[in-house]
RNA sequence: GUGGGUGUAGCUCAGUUGGUUAGAGCGACAGGUUGUGGUCCUGUAGGCCGCGGGUUCGAGUCCCGUCAUCCACCCCA
């Protein structure tokens, strides 16, 4: 940087810029997320990225509330980047109750920022994959869902890294019921029992006593975590609930679509929105060398709490740092294709027209086709062709000219294809 | 938020107890017979040594501050 007032290149912290490759990269991944999506029959909606804070706002205790993004307008309103798109999806079901026909399952790809500290898999910006479906009690659409995005992982390459662990916050309930704790106490141990794995069984003990509970009751908390399938939790309450058939369904129907190894029953998955009522979901790579590369589950209340009709519904959110990170690391990213099929460059200037009217016809023939902005060397041209990853390269000479050939080159196999120039473009000249 | 590491060319990094004019590899660009590419050879460009202060005759090097970044905690998506 020369003379003048510098400039920080850096982007804000915590944003990202994506340079050719990393976009071609994203554009992979999206182009992934949306044909997962469609093939499973999803629809593709979009909602705004500036919403309003009053939407956001929810009950204190959730750490997103108090990472917004949020300003004022010039008429003073007061707004916010969404953090999340599912309540400004809430706010689209609602208003549009009277026309929609139920059960939705919609989908979109989408911006959301959270202003936090940052880490390894934490931006203050990211892409979000959202998968809902609206309006289908049951286990069916958590099923649909899991599948989905199974098969998005599939095929990114990362099927066997990745492992989701389905919980449910009422099968969880259940348990506590049966442990003794009374359920208004619940909502907040979820919270607590989410540290699990992070504190060790001792600071969590002492937090649960510091929330009034006897010691008996925290050991009788953690002898729920030893139970590692729905059948020790049968076993255990000595009958079963609705909440636990719900979760068995959802593993039956999950184990029919082939998905066995790819899914573990784990009670400590809790979630960090308290928007959640049923089944919890969190997916991960098998080291668990990562954060989460998807996460989700039911919300069968949010719809009436902002105001619309009650309405059963299951989300999912899969974001793109994590999951790119993961690519890059075990080495399965896909590769970002060349910028153009063709490369066509030129001798003089005075064979611009004739290789302006060359490219122009592969063009209509569906070719992707890189023209030079200028007359090269033979060696630039070739050099420069190499350089962009085309598969063939077009280079036209004054002779070519003078013979009505042009020679085509595969740049990989470094065979050479004659082209009359008037079958090419009608026009010899 | 706590602790630690690292900031030198576009990238990866050297740089001696403080001592002339700041180093390499890769990459970029230009040449190596004015019509043929990845190798090879030569050359060129590219640096406020993160920023600010201090110590010193002298600081990339030592001290303080600050910012950025990474890691581990904390927390969570």
């Amino acid at each position: 940087m020369k003379a003048g007032a510098s400039v920080d290149l850096a982007p804000p912290r915590g944003m990202r810029d994506f340079y050719p490759h990393q976009a071609g990269l994203r554009e992979i991944l999206f182009n992934t997320w949306s044909h997962a999506a469609r093939c499973h029959g999803f629809e593709r909606y979009d909602a705004c990225i500036v919403e309003n804070l009053s939407l956001l706002k929810r009950k204190a205790g959730e750490e997103i509330v108090d990472q917004i993004y949020a300003f004022r307008d010039k008429s003073q309103r007061e707004l916010a980047l969404r953090p999340e798109i599912t309540p400004s999806l809430a706010r689209m079901v609602c208003a549009g109750w009277n026309d929609l026909t139920f059960p939705l399952k919609w989908f979109s790809i989408g911006q959301c920022f959270r202003y936090e500290r940052m880490s390894r898999g934490r931006k203050r910006e990211h892409y979000q994959w959202n998968l809902d479906v609206i309006g289908a009690p049951g286990p069916a659409p958590e099923v649909e869902l899991l599948t989905t995005a199974l098969s998005a992982t599939e095929e990114l390459g990362l099927g066997p890294a990745i492992r989701v662990h389905i919980s449910n916050r009422e099968l969880l309930s259940d348990l506590l019921a049966y442990a003794g704790i009374p359920a208004e106490h619940h909502a907040a141990l979820f919270l607590v029992l989410d540290k699990r794995g992070k504190l060790s069984d001792d600071a969590i003990t002492d937090m649960l006593v510091d929330s009034g509970f006897t010691t008996e009751a925290a050991a009788k908390v953690f002898e729920l975590f030893e139970l590692d399938s729905l059948d020790a939790v049968r076993r255990l309450l000595g009958r079963t609930t609705a909440a636990l058939e719900h979760s068995a369904a959802v593993f039956e129907g999950l184990t029919t679509y082939g998905w066995e190894n790819r899914i573990c029953f784990d009670l400590s998955v809790v979630r960090g929105l308290n928007y959640y009522t049923g089944t919890v979901f969190e997916a991960f790579d098998v080291d668990r060398r990562f954060r989460a590369v998807f996460g989700g589950g039911r919300y069968d209340h949010l719809l009436e709490h902002i105001g619309g009709r009650p309405a059963p519904a299951v989300g999912l959110g899969f974001g793109d740092v994590v999951v790119t990170e993961i690519m890059n690391e075990i080495g399965c990213a896909p590769s970002v294709p060349a910028a153009a099929d063709t490369v066509v460059g030129y001798m003089e200037a005075d064979q611009s027209a004739i290789a302006l009217r060359v490219a122009h016809q592969f063009r209509r023939l569906e070719e992707r086709v890189d023209l030079a902005m200028g007359p090269e060397k033979a060696r630039a041209f070739f050099g420069r062709a190499n350089h962009t990853g085309a598969r063939y390269a077009i280079y036209i000479g004054p002779d070519d000219v003078k013979t009505g050939h042009i020679r085509r080159k595969d740049l990989e196999q470094r065979t050479e294809t004659t082209i009359s120039l008037r079958d090419l473009t009608g026009d010899a000249s």
